[in-house]
DNA sequence: ACTTGACCCTCACGCGGCGTGAGGCCGCAC
DNA sequence: GTGCGGCCTCACGCCGCGTGAGGGTCAAGT
């Protein structure tokens, strides 16, 4: 009658699922057929029953430990199983779309600017990555708008412009302190004033208060400073303490 | 000057992640700080600015191993990277609103019944979570609609008499089975009629022919066949041959 | 100089759901 | 009896760490 019993590729073949995958069911105790003589496992239709249940609540994404409790344990409360597994659910979905949108913004970024000079902008660190971090922190500025809309129609000559500039600059800044130069003295502060300039004409509108304020930047954030110190140790500090003193300077 | 390195503790506040992620990016090579003089892991800000880089690409997704190359190896691309990623995250995000899609169905249909009998429709295992797969197989068709329509509005009480109703034709197959009753009889053929008239009164219009196709479910459904089974082994065979003899007879 | 307590280190297992062999037994056809 | 296909049981691998266990190191206080 309905004594036929099936082995696990008819069952695999059946039901789609993998014979590793009745097996590791086997193993957890989700689904555990009879064994034959020879120990091959016998599904009946009971088991095939089962499984079509398990794979029902698989495609939920339960666990199958969970799996096993609701099946198992009648007093198991299922719709309360099912609603936790959509708050998971809802979790992923939601961190899975941050993700995305975040990814396409990236992308969107490097694409526009793979022809360029990735170093370009914002004194040199590649903004492609770093620029979700720069909306957050001044997206709300006009500083930040106002660079943005300028930046974004530099050509790739305009930029290496620039970049050259502003190496430039770096250079300059390297040679004072290697010739000891003061920071506070006049012609620390011209460099401050260069590179003021530089941000004013290229960037966003900066005076000398605010550009003392910018310049904070370059010693306390590590990659600001770190771009700043490869034209020499101290760069960036040395442009910290020129802008302050230039600030002080202003009407 | 930059020469101040930071332990575990220090880089782990810092920037959020635990310190088993960071002894982990060790482990894997993805971020090595030098050792102090006790073993001590030394971060230094160039591996703080790494660390920078290696959770924006972390936030975006992207595995380790995959990090590791596009930091490490300037051959690798970084928008072929980032491309392969959004595939797989525009995978997962349809895999997880599936899900949602499927859970949701699930959860509306078992709220809706939790009150009455769960294994009372369809000849009786619980539909709510099948539902999905008959909604494929014969959502398109008249007679489910019809089927849905019609129970929709059954009270409990009418659930029960139901029940009562399809339990006494399924004790009645199995007496005559039992006494050797052939199905192609005429007390066999009054039996399938009578089942008949009970899916066509409370679930769709049912006319023999008809009541024959629906009836080859009844042994080719393991779901259905085990249902009809509990009254006596062969059930389900006894009601399919009736069925077949019984549209025989149809005009 | 010694203790204390806070910090650091290295194993090493665990999770989830199997994939992927390795090495060996079983059953049926010839 | 002998092949060959199917079945079995280990057992490790994956990914990104969490979570101890067991033991060294450092700086401050006594």
């Amino acid at each position: 009658m309905s004594k036929k019993a099936l082995t696990v590729a008819d069952v695999a073949k059946l039901s789609g699922v993998t014979i590793r995958a009745l097996h590791h069911y086997d193993e957890i105790g989700l689904l555990s057929p009879t064994r034959g003589s020879g120990g091959y496992r016998r599904y009946s239709e009971a088991d095939v029953l089962r499984l079509q249940q398990i794979l029902i609540y698989r495609a939920l994404g339960l666990p199958l430990q969970r799996i096993k409790a609701v099946m198992d344990d009648p007093d198991f409360d299922v719709v309360a199983a099912l609603q936790e597994q959509r708050t998971q659910l809802e979790a992923r979905a939601a961190e899975t779309s941050r993700m995305l949108e975040s990814l396409d913004r990236a992308l969107t970024r490097l694409r526009g600017n793979t022809a360029l000079d990735l170093s370009a902008l914002f004194d040199g660190f590649d903004p492609a990555l770093y620029e979700e971090e720069a909306e957050q922190r001044w997206g709300s500025t006009a500083a930040y708008a106002e660079s943005k809309r300028r930046t974004s129609q530099y050509t790739r000559e305009t930029w290496a412009r620039i970049n050259a500039e502003a190496d430039a600059i770096g250079e300059r800044v390297a040679k004072a302190i290697e010739a000891g130069v003061s920071p506070t003295s006049e012609a620390g502060k011209a460099l401050a004033e260069a590179k003021r300039l530089h941000v004013d004409r290229y960037y966003y509108p900066c005076g000398r208060r605010m550009f003392q304020e910018v310049a904070s930047l370059y010693t306390d954030d590590p990659r600001f400073r770190q771009n700043l110190d490869r034209f020499g140790a101290g760069a960036a500090a040395f442009l910290r303490r020129a802008a302050a003193a230039n600030a002080r300077d202003s009407p």
